[in-house]
DNA sequence: AGCTCCCGCCAACAG
DNA sequence: CTGTTGGCGGGAGCT
């Protein structure tokens, strides 16, 4: 068969496509400057529960020559990669629109760019300029430094989202991503009181629950919509939405506190500092939305609404404080895609507001499922709009209701006071998931494609053509290859493939592509299950996990090496078990809107072994001349062996593509379905939203890792260099949106691929290869940096780049 | 000058 | 006591 080569440009050229913009660009590249991140490689993909082998990323990236071999970049080395040029890239890729809304208007102003410009010169990259900035940055650290990252950059906005693509929106259900927050705040390179403000909001939208200390699992998007409901009920049972009205009129009259000052809520009332918790008053600054006929919410009501009770509004620093806090809020809540900045003019002028650009209305299907997350239970009444004169009741019950999280919230802060070790959660860990798409790494990068499902079940998929596809799941493993014959648009057929190829715009010139598909979700949904829109029924049902095994394992974390590696075999252990019962429907999750598939299918599709779910895509200029294949990271060793020199060992299903064929895609992660049509749905959400279906994983290559399978296993204990550290930036996968922008890219394989190993792939497959990372992942977690503490704490290692 | 909001002190909490 | 969370508000960057 004919190999081309696809060359990584050929992935990326793509994404020329995209506009970047030059925010993005800069930003990435004060923001490297800015976070450097010492170590990314950490992070663990997120579904790192497999066991699976992953293997060849690591080696490949090992091998000097792919490293090397792009000469391209020095950036390979060096590059500290921004966290947040990733990110951007991943959003651009997503979707443009997006970016260019949302980011422009808060998170990247457009100040940026400073200096990014000048990387590009350099940069011979002949795609991303991204990286070369990257490099440049590397190693320029120091200029860089001297330059400080402007404020913008460090926003909590952008934080935020580089926080959020690090996650997918929609993890398996069933597969829990666990969250170090010392992990965080390493990989993105701040303090770890900025992850606490992020981290308290999202967990007040349960995007994320805690489950001790400094432990978080990752629920995304999933509970979202049910969350938002909720609030929306209790708003409205609060009387908020009285109070938003009155506020609007009092806002007129005057300053004055709209709402009385009466409440007691949280604030006050449970005299807890948590009762006035960033985390009860983002959920309540929800509730104005929701419960708002404008949906537009500005901050001086919002504020004064939420200054309840207690002390008088009157106090102005009391007002004051509030109003920061909202904003703090609404930094990481605009990251969402939830709400965007506006400003409504009074006859005074204009203030500052924000518009709700979630969903508004709720299904009532999802309510009853919804409850059962949301804390429902502290709501006893319907929720019905009040009257003016309930208002003062409402207030009241408002409070208690306040002080009440949500159920699941509640419970988990009951675990938190749990030991903070590192368990893995139930189901699978993640860990970060590293996401950045980009990573610097230069050309080792590893991007990792979860597929998702596409519609069939088949657990294989990742390359089947599309008459495979129909055909029964390839057994084996390993794929062959796909050759030439197959066409591009067999590949990756948007919309009707299960897989998508992910591909970040980002990597530039990323030496190792992994594609990964997710195993389980057969089907997927095509139409709206990408979309970060919430909402619908629809999407929730599609939503459903992709991979839910995937993560089981996982997780890595930053416990110990040794702990890590315990787990990773605990999980690997596990795994197949564990795949075996999730498989069962796993439904619990409720509703999970990206796919529709059921659970049996789910089921089925862990029942079936084979297909390998992750692909390697090893770009010519790694070194491996001219080829140009997917190597199937599930496989079993068997698998191909390529020439030592070229590869060291590695013995994997590959598959060979035309370069041609990947050419042709930008990569896109996904993208993110553009969907317009519905209103705000297509607001994107951020990032992670988008990928949800598929994610894909770009690392640098792990020099350390072998290729072999037991990788996903044993995770590498330390991953020493820098750049190992660095790499992985798990960008997930955004579902692949037919009709959006994104493009989805199945690739097919004419002949299923075949699979020498039938059991892997799938699932483990997918664990493997992000486990791999996890792997890494683990090594970073190692690292030191975390914590600093106290006042003095703070400043992360950051400052001093692992780079190498 | 006002809006934003980063930064980090330091107290509440948890173990 | 040590370490984690996170309230809080000074003050600086940005518009």
């Amino acid at each position: 068969m004919e190999v081309e080569c696809l060359a990584l440009k050929d992935l990326t050229s793509p994404r020329k496509s995209f506009k970047v913009e030059p925010e993005e660009e800069d930003g990435g590249q004060s923001e490297q400057k800015e976070n450097i991140c010492t170590e990314w490689r950490r992070s663990t993909p997120l579904k790192s529960t497999d066991p699976v082998p992953v293997l060849l990323i690591g080696r490949l990236g090992a091998t000097p020559d792919l490293a090397h071999i792009t000469p391209i970049k020095q950036s390979t080395l060096v590059e500290p990669w921004t966290p947040t040029a990733n990110l951007k890239m991943l959003i651009s890729a997503a979707s443009p629109d997006i970016r260019d809304r949302e980011m422009k208007k808060v998170l990247f102003r457009p100040i940026e760019n400073e200096k990014d410009e000048p990387a590009s010169p350099d940069a011979v990259a002949e795609d991303t300029e991204v990286e070369d900035s990257c490099q440049f940055e590397a190693a320029e650290e120091e200029d860089d430094a001297d330059k400080k990252p402007s404020r913008k950059q460090k926003s909590l906005g952008l934080l935020c989202q580089k926080f959020l693509a690090l996650y997918p929106d929609y993890p398996p259900p069933h597969s829990p991503i666990w969250i170090s927050l010392d992990e965080v705040a390493t990989n993105l390179g701040v303090e770890r009181r900025r992850i606490y403000d992020i981290v308290n909001v999202l967990e007040s939208l349960m995007i994320v629950g805690r489950i001790a200390k400094n432990s978080y699992t990752w629920y995304g998007r999933q509970r979202l919509e049910a969350t938002l409901e909720d609030l929306q009920r209790r708003g409205r049972q609060q009387g908020y939405h009285l109070q938003m009205e009155v506020a609007s009129e009092s806002r007129e009259a005057g300053p004055g506190r709209e709402e009385d000052g009466t409440e007691g809520d949280a604030g006050s009332a449970g005299g807890n500092r948590k009762d006035k918790s960033l985390r009860i008053m983002s959920q309540k600054f929800v509730m104005l939305f929701l419960v708002s006929k404008t949906q537009t919410v500005t901050l001086d009501a919002a504020a004064k609404i939420l200054i309840e009770e207690s002390q008088d509004s009157s106090s102005h620093s009391k007002y004051k404080t509030k109003v920061r806090r909202l904003y703090d809020i609404a930094n990481v809540l605009t990251s969402l895609g939830l709400i965007k900045k506006v400003h409504v003019r009074e006859e005074r002028g204009r203030k500052p507001a924000f518009k709700w650009l979630g969903p508004v209305e709720f299904k009532n299907t999802a309510n009853a499922e919804n409850t059962v997350n949301m804390a429902a239970v502290n709501l006893p009444e319907a929720a019905q709009p009040m009257t003016s004169q309930d208002l003062r009741k409402a207030k009241m019950a408002r409070h208690a209701s306040f002080n009440i999280m949500p159920t699941s919230v509640a419970i988990q802060r009951q675990f938190s006071s749990a030991p903070s070790s590192p368990r893995q959660e139930p189901a699978g860990l993640s860990n970060l998931p590293v996401d950045y798409s980009k990573r610097t790494a230069g050309n080792n990068a590893v991007c990792r494609l979860q597929f998702e499902n596409s519609t069939d079940n088949r657990p294989s998929a990742a390359l089947q053509t599309p008459a495979s596809r129909s055909l029964p799941p390839p057994s084996s493993t390993h794929h062959t290859l796909l050759s030439r014959s197959i066409h591009p648009e067999h590949l990756f057929t948007p919309s009707s493939s299960p897989h998508c190829l992910a591909y970040l715009p980002s990597l530039s010139q990323p030496s190792v592509v992994m594609l990964y598909r997710a195993p389980d979700n057969p089907d997927q949904v095509p139409e709206g299950q990408r979309s970060p829109r919430l909402p619908s029924e629809e999407g929730r049902k599609r939503r459903r996990e992709e991979g839910e095994d995937e993560e089981t394992v996982a997780k890595k974390r930053g416990t110990s090496a040794l702990e890590e590696g315990d787990k990773m075999r605990a999980a690997s252990a596990g795994c197949s078990q564990t795949g075996s019962s999730r498989t069962s429907p796993s439904r619990p999750a409720g509703p999970s809107r990206e796919q529709p598939v059921d659970e049996g299918q789910v089921g089925n599709s862990n029942s079936e072994p084979a297909q390998p779910s992750h692909y390697l895509y090893v770009p010519n200029n790694a070194g491996l001349n001219s080829l140009n294949f997917l190597l199937s990271a599930g496989q079993s060793p068997a698998g191909l062996a390529l020439p030592p020199s070229s590869v060291p060992t590695l013995a994997l299903p590959y598959v060979l593509l035309p370069s041609a064929t990947l050419s042709h895609y930008p990569l896109i992660a996904s993208g993110l379905p553009q969907q317009g049509s519905d209103g705000h749905n297509k607001l994107s959400f951020s990032l992670p939203a988008m990928m949800s279906p598929a994610q894909f994983m770009v690392g640098a290559t792990p020099y350390g890792l072998t290729a072999a399978p037991e990788m996903s296993r044993s995770p590498v204990p330390t991953p020493s260099t820098p750049e190992q550290s660095r790499l992985y930036g798990s960008a997930a996968g955004m579902p692949h949106s037919p009709s959006g922008p994104c493009q989805t890219v199945s690739v097919s394989t004419p002949e299923p691929l075949t699979p020498h190993t039938p059991k892997e792939t799938t699932p483990s497959a997918s664990k493997a290869f992000f486990q791999t990372p996890g792997t890494l992942g683990s090594a970073v977690s190692a690292v030191p940096a975390t914590r600093k503490r106290g006042s003095a704490q703070r400043r992360l290692d950051v400052g001093h780049p692992p780079t190498s």
